[in-house]
DNA sequence: GGCAATCCATACTCGTCCGTATGGTTACCA
DNA sequence: TGGTAACCATACGGACGAGTATGGATTGCC
């Protein structure tokens, strides 16, 4: 009936686990990352779990890791592509605001600040999105100190928008009116 | 030699554990509250917590409401209080980012989201808090939709700086660095 | 077909934490 | 001053999840 059923005798392998941990860390934080779930959820047991991990810290780490080097890297260097830089912006902040799938781990992760293995994870991939914001910024126009703090408020308008939407589901808002909240983000922070 | 090791012969209220509650939810998380833990430091065993409340689950029922009681509500009054309806925008900006400490709770609470009984907590104050910035930028001049969509933008950011910065530790930032980015936030943001 | 490496199941141990049961101690009050 | 209610300690039961041990099943390969 549901997708927990699938009848897939073939055997796993060690990226398997990582995938289905990605899936459950988006869907239920990683504080839900518990090894007997995860069987169950891939029809196996913890037997199999043992073989390809040695610990369960390991195999969050492989996810981590993991989603960090496949992760974004598209959206980024198709901004890059764009010929005119001042037309970047309202277009990397539509996109983001449209796509939200991708979104659902770091969302999720944002959520486990705590942990000692996101942090440094975290950090990484924050600190690349808003040096990629910077340059944007500053391709735009702006000097380069005020590139830089427009940068940190855009990503954090970002960061606050993920938890208060999916994850706390506030503002309750339309499709129509969120198109308007978009654009009213772009007029905002886009200089000019 | 730390603050655990107070001499405090005194009897216990309700009230007293809630308290740790907050500070140790602030200090570490949701995840965290385990009544042994709380016990340990307020110096008594579980035996007293099971007589001020029927379970774990609803100390941090009381401890939410007794945060969402009593927090804030000086801040807000304090900003309506002023005449000019145009300075009220810089000052609270100016003020919610030099006074942290009141703000840790709602950050760590930000963490628990999945968490049921923190999602209509944060809920409430999250909304009561974006209905009062709405009316501050109404007041400073902007349209309704505009002013409902700028409150938004603005506290996205609010709560996406909270994470980045106490709790990712990102950007790496100094303090003067960091005025100058409070007044970029305020140029950008207030309308005129 | 047989053998070895790979992959998985079953059945445990162990530590942690919630909640209960019960008896002891301290404060208040008539 | 004696008694009752408020407060706390100790000891236990039970659930849950990580990790281990060990044997069974499956695959690739000679």
């Amino acid at each position: 009936m549901n997708a927990s059923a699938k009848p897939e005798r073939t055997r796993l392998s060690a990226e398997d686990w990582e995938d289905a941990a990605l899936k459950l860390i988006a869907d239920q934080g990683v504080g839900a990352l518990a090894v007997e779930a995860l069987a169950r959820q891939l029809g196996v047991t913890k037997g199999s779990f043992y073989w390809h991990f040695r610990t369960r810290e390991a195999l969050l780490q492989a996810a981590l890791e993991r989603w960090e080097q496949y992760g974004e890297r598209e959206v980024i260097s198709q901004i890059e592509a764009m010929p005119d830089p001042r037309a970047r912006l309202p277009e990397l902040f539509r996109r983001v605001a449209h796509e939200i799938a991708p979104h659902r781990v770091y969302a999720a992760l944002l959520k486990a600040l705590d942990h000692p293995q996101v942090v440094p994870v975290m950090a990484r991939v924050s600190q690349r999105r808003m040096e990629f914001l910077t340059t944007i910024y500053r391709e735009a126009g702006l000097a380069p100190a005020e590139a830089l703090n427009r940068a940190r408020l855009t990503y954090a308008a970002y960061v606050g928008f993920l938890q208060l939407n999916f994850t706390l589901g506030l503002p309750r808002i339309s499709h129509e009116d969120f198109d308007a909240y978009v654009e009213h983000m772009i007029k905002t922070l886009t200089p000019g």
